[in-house]
DNA sequence: CCAAAAGTGTTTCTACTACACCCATGA
DNA sequence: TCATGGGTGTAGTAGAAACACTTTTGG
């Protein structure tokens, strides 16, 4: 065997994307239970080596199952950061060593997508804390996981570009055009017309309204709208460019 | 250590598009030099195991030298193939031993595009054989290669989509527009009327009209032109969408 | 002359944009 | 009654699509 060829570990990193009630996109961090070093309440991504028989989409849906209890999640593997410095940090070295009890000399991580509603309950097995995080309040995480934040917003992005009925997973079921609205904003960056944005979208067939309204609102109640999946599929829409 | 965690060999295998003169989408596909095992002459993408101390994007840009012989290609990451049983029969099994000289129980592979003109010179540092195959000729290949193939021209479609400029990586310097319309309709399936693709092609202030226009041709010889990355980049122009 | 493709012009249609206007609700 | 946002209508415009027409070349 050459010896420069690597044997390495390879893990998976989720970035699992809410969107709050004051319209911003969230993140979920996880801290991991702290057994006897209690002063290391490492904040990080959700994620985990894989397993000997175990492909990493399949990793990865165990990581969020694990994460918030949901089966089945949409998710979408988007790249694999494999920089030989990605855990070059002593706090990082530390930290895999007490995690995995061993000496690990590279991980190579699978980085993906994830999306959830956001006021879906979280049922964590495995983390003692899960949160969520404003995009610009994330702090300062270990190995690469900053950067692999800022390569997911990219990819977020053009994601919902590729597909437009994957930000009904980030909307409640029953939503405002206005809600739509602020979503699809803070995610496209160019600005649109809310009017006409409202007029293009209740044209579509498969935003259905509602007979319930807004409650206690100081304006003109709003209606609430659901996402039919079932029409869209059929009409396989690429409506919004 | 838990021993369901799985040390692998992670690996790069790159899918380098060519255009050819009879308007096909071929693919560069590699032989070894088959030292003594001269039965054994295995047709695949080429690739390599990552060194210790190597980024996978190098990696590729490495497999790519090698094959080549050119510097700097355009390469896209665009997936990680971690099925355990994608070297799973019995002759990639022994291949692997022979390539490597050791027993490897899994290898995990980072998947890459690249393009290249197929009038560019082939200069391989590694490989006795290198060879263009267009993709509805490609052979039964080992380990899961024919199913990265097949994955990496939905990628490539999407990747020319969202940055039209680099379909010009794909065609010889100087091309006509009937060439260029070619190639975008064998990438982008849907039908698009050539005189308006003309029309549209011929607006574009970076698509350079030369002086020079066809030879030998039974009919209206067609003008060649150039594209100019500059003058592209400077308008940052979304002109095909 | 004809066939074939280059290249240009014209018309239609669709879809986005901008913006005017009325509606509903709370303070 | 005013402010705020919901919701609808209309007119203008850019660009895509359909297609007719002219040009150039070889046979």
């Amino acid at each position: 065997m050459k010896p420069n060829f690597i044997h390495t570990y390879v893990s998976v990193d989720c970035v699992v994307f809410g969107f709050d009630y004051e319209n911003r996109l969230n993140i979920l961090l996880v801290q991991k239970h702290d057994e006897d070093d209690s002063e290391k309440k490492q904040i990080k991504l959700p994620g985990s080596l894989i397993f000997s028989e175990e492909d990493v989409d399949d990793a990865a849906q165990r990581v969020l199952h694990e994460l918030t209890g949901i089966k089945k999640m949409v998710l979408k593997q988007f790249k694999c950061f494999a920089d030989p410095m990605r855990a070059s940090n002593e706090s990082d070295i530390k930290w895999m060593g007490t995690e995995y009890k061993h000496d690990i000399d590279r991980i190579i991580t699978v980085a993906y997508l994830s999306l959830c509603k956001i006021d879906h309950k979280i049922n964590s097995s495995k983390y003692s804390t899960v949160d969520w995080y404003p995009i610009d309040e994330v702090p300062a995480l270990p190995f690469d996981h900053n950067k692999i934040i800022k390569e997911s917003l990219v990819e977020i992005r053009k994601w919902i570009e590729s597909d437009f009925s994957i930000i009904f997973e980030l909307l409640p079921k029953k939503f405002t055009i206005r809600q739509l609205y602020q979503l699809y904003s803070a995610l496209s960056e160019k600005y649109i017309d809310i009017k006409n944005f409202h007029k293009k979208i209740s044209s579509f067939n498969y935003i259905i309204p509602l007979e319930e309204i807004e409650k206690n609102v100081s304006h003109r109640a709003a209606r609430y709208y659901k996402f039919d999946a079932k029409i869209f599929k059929k009409n396989n829409s690429k409506l919004i460019k």
